[in-house]
DNA sequence: CTAGTTAGTGATTGAGTACTAACTTACTCG
DNA sequence: CGAGTAAGTTAGTACTCAATCACTAACTAG
């Protein structure tokens, strides 16, 4: 497998791993085992951990981003709202992985800031201001439907992250197509 | 000092710390530094980092539940969706620590329970129930505003949590008398 | 005074972890 | 064939960190 491939499936794996126990409670063992390769070998694919949690950060948002734009893609206000609605329906059920990593991103910023690496920092506020824009358009620059589009994402995630069951009365409500086709898993 | 007001403070120390590092990304040694004792002292005070850690996401669950209760108390409708607004915006300006918290303990779940822990995500999902229906009821128990105001209350945590200072304008339409007092800080 | 308790420390240990260096295998191309 | 290169491994280092143990100083009750 060429070098690059395997970057690549690195980085599914560190996404797995990294979502569940964070930057700091994911040894890059565990992802090295993932991958099938061993631990050292990571650092011939990427320059330290640091670098890798970036990448997936980096492509954990880029995937999002893209889930909207494909979702949204020729529709435009309450359309395309819902759209976007049943598409990160799909990511929930499908793709949980993705909210989680994300809210992992959200709350290693502060560390890494304290520890003098603003990097991570400012590629995930970049990163949120692309996603923005992304919901904003389709939207018709509609900015309190944005913001409040953006606020149901970030109560899933947190709701995702906590480990509610999908038939639990919490979801009432919530992008109820996920209780009805009954896709949510933990 | 006695060892319950000892305990004490080192909640209050081990808050700022998880808050900012985690679970995994904090020593005990940090927090033990930060009250001013000894890092074996620790041991006797708290089981273990897991027992501490859950007795801070307890504590920050409950001082939440505390904040709305008494901001609503008295008060039903849009009255009380106001009046914890502005509780909320006064803790995002004076203690961001507690958002923080929460958010490190809604990812912390996942790990716990799969390191074969449930301690943590019962209580995490418990707490969330009793802050549920804390805001619900004095919105005259309605469900839509309160999942509403919920989303919003998420949105806000990931917002600190990534570092936008208060004058970006992704505050925009948030709360918006946090930014025209200028008390949000970093 | 003495026996016991309470708050607290210093030294240590054993496990885990990010990262490095040196080596090996397999494939490609002249 | 033979040289080079790309993918990958084994062994090891330096360090951090949660937890334990054995100890001490101050106070308190009989």
């Amino acid at each position: 497998m060429s070098a690059e491939e395997r970057r690549e499936s690195v980085i599914r794996a560190a996404t797995t791993e990294f979502a569940r126990g964070g930057y700091y409670g994911t040894s890059t063992e565990a992802i090295a085992k993932r991958v099938g390769v061993s631990q050292p070998y990571l650092f011939r694919l990427f320059p330290g951990k640091k670098a890798l949690f970036l990448a997936v950060a980096q492509r954990c948002m880029e995937d999002t981003i893209r889930t909207f734009e494909e979702a949204a893609k020729g529709l435009e206000g309450e359309e395309a709202l819902r759209a976007m609605a049943n598409a990160y329906t799909k990511v929930i059920a499908e793709q949980p992985e993705r909210l989680l990593m994300q809210m992992q991103m959200y709350v290693t910023v502060g560390a890494a800031e304290q520890a003098g690496d603003p990097e991570l920092g400012e590629a995930v506020r970049s990163g949120w201001m692309r996603l923005w824009d992304t919901v904003h358009l389709p939207l018709g620059a509609d900015t309190d439907g944005t913001t409040t589009f953006m606020a149901y994402g970030m109560l899933i995630n947190c709701l995702v992250a906590m480990g509610f069951p999908p038939e639990h009365r919490v979801w009432e409500g919530l992008y109820p197509q996920a209780r009805l086709e009954g896709r949510l898993e933990k």
